[in-house]
DNA sequence: TATGAATGAGAGTTCATTCAT
DNA sequence: AATGAATGAACTCTCATTCAT
């Protein structure tokens, strides 16, 4: 009973965190993280705006949650979908269809994942590319290392190439429209990159 | 005698504008737009803070004259270089090559432009996607155009392919480093391209 | 208990905004509204200088918000003494003492009111008249219309003459000293109106 | 030969000057003292912002400039539409068409008389009413004194009832509307007046 | 835990004034 | 006498953060 007692209340708290976390991405999507407002993030999450200072010390610390929160989100949802597949290009098409879909329906956390990779915030940027280690690792080993390990793919550095593709995924990102549609299809980018990598 | 000395007089005029300019740029690419701050723009100019508003109408406008600024510089840098060559293949090396080294050359500027395309301000990204245009156009007619009637290149649509090749510079422009290194050599970067636009 | 503690509430709330508009009064009638200083009102008022966006979203917001105080307490002071008595001689003169009495007994907002109604400011001043529309009705229909009727005063349109008759006491109005004494006793300038309605 | 080359640049200065002080009195009734623009107003007058400290000290005494301008023009022209009848009664009547004429053809100046009457700044106040103390004066003596000495006025202190007449005149004088017509007649204004003076 | 009144540092912007030309 | 670039004090307004309830 207390136990259980606990778990709601735990719940309760989580529910309250995750949507201010919710909120805080849709003023940060929108704004930038330098006109986002804390009172408008509480208010539209429905809270008063005392009540994010509960759970974060700060305007920054939101920020720092939030992209921890979707990185990870991010990670595991293309991680599921490349590793579905065993070729190396399955995976890369996977790598870039689901990369892509994920965007699509993550609009808000897109937008805010691309303008703080390429924003001036230091702090921000090391921290996004610390929660993305593990991507840049499925890509290099789970992708380009099997490719070249099979003879697939010509003879290239598994990690600068990992940091290639991740480059060109990250650039098409930051081209997705309003209904997060990116300004090349995604096969299309899988397809140039392939042409790229593969033996003749 | 009178045409010299009007023309001194402009040429002072101009002169603090630049320097206005030259210290918003530093300013902006160090703290973003937000954050980029009006008085110490100008006392980094060696003015006083009201002096800006001599020039600009606000920091808004300051911005916009920025972009106008370094868009213009980076066509004309990188169109220079292209030109100077008739293949295909080596216009669109040396596309990368110059691209790369105006961003070294330019560094602040690369900076504001990348955050600029990544960012949350729709006014300025669509004023910089306009003044991008001419670029687009180089790379469109001149490059992917002329590759694809030379029977060089795979039959593509040049406008879409220009855009992949702008989206694939802009996203490895927005890697590089403190020296203005992008994560991935040009080199490398424009064999990767060509290898995905190459008949074979 | 829930009430009365509600009743509090909206009381310190109601209380802090009163204090705001008695320190903006005698800010604006000491200052004008351009010089009025707003942290200097919230100093004044007791508080730090951002409390006043708390209560009111600009400067303007506040000046109108004063306005719109101070005319419906002139109004209910006057209508109140005007209707105690009913012939319209004596409304007449209780109109002109009674309004030089609250003139007496509130000086800064008589000073802000004058001021507004012959400054340049056409928005304060439109949201004064319209403020004033009652008082307007008061003297057109209890003093003058029912002078008319009754014979008393000179065949005269009612609303033109009452705007004679409010012209009169705001033109002295604005001749009031230190003391909020007019530059001629209010039962004269009664006198003198009354002389010039009456029928002979 | 000197003498007219003297006069002539004298000429030239004073018409700048003057120049000037029309331009200002065109922002000042428009925007009031506060908000009239220094730079704007030198514009308008066709020079350059620097011009009209070459003129007057500071902004202050081109306000106090541009009262001793219009105070003079105001009176001449009242004082000799009076005097040209002899009897107090006519004179009345004078007085208040000719005043409402006045600012009829002299708008601008009219409304920064009346602002300046019942705005906030003291020494503004103190300057226009020491300006118009002749006005004041041709009142008392060669109005009401008149009446009273010809025994057509019912007998009361004529200072006191000069200041009466000025107030009503200038309390109307800030009724003008855009074409800088009074909320009621001249004519029905003395008649008022005259109700209140004469003896029955 | 949630609230929201209060805070005050900080920012952009205005503009009267100066002064070298 | 006329100019206009430069100045910097002053002002309004924003908003992250605190804290008593």
């Amino acid at each position: 009973m207390v136990r259980h007692k606990e778990k709601d209340k735990q719940g309760i708290i989580s529910d309250t965190r995750q949507k201010l976390l919710t909120a805080a991405t849709q003023e940060v999507a929108r704004y930038g993280f330098e006109r986002a407002n804390i009172n408008q993030i509480s208010a539209s999450a429905g809270y008063a705006k005392g009540t994010i200072y509960n759970y974060f010390p700060t305007k920054r610390a939101l920020m720092l949650a939030l992209i921890d929160e979707f990185t990870k989100n991010h990670f595991e949802f293309i991680a599921d979908k490349v590793i579905q597949v065993n070729d190396p290009i399955s995976r890369l098409k996977n790598f870039f269809v689901a990369g892509f879909e994920w965007i699509e329906e993550n609009l808000q956390q897109g937008r805010v994942m691309v303008a703080t990779l390429n924003g001036p915030d230091v702090e921000f940027k090391e921290h996004l590319y610390a929660a993305y280690q593990p991507m840049f690792e499925l890509v290099g080993i789970e992708i380009i290392g099997l490719g070249i390990s099979q003879g697939l793919f010509r003879g290239m550095e598994p990690g600068p190439t990992a940091g290639m593709v991740m480059t060109i995924y990250l650039g098409f990102g930051s081209t997705v429209d309003d209904r997060g549609h990116p300004n090349v299809a995604p096969e299309k980018i899988a397809d140039l990159v392939l042409h790229g990598l593969i033996k003749v």
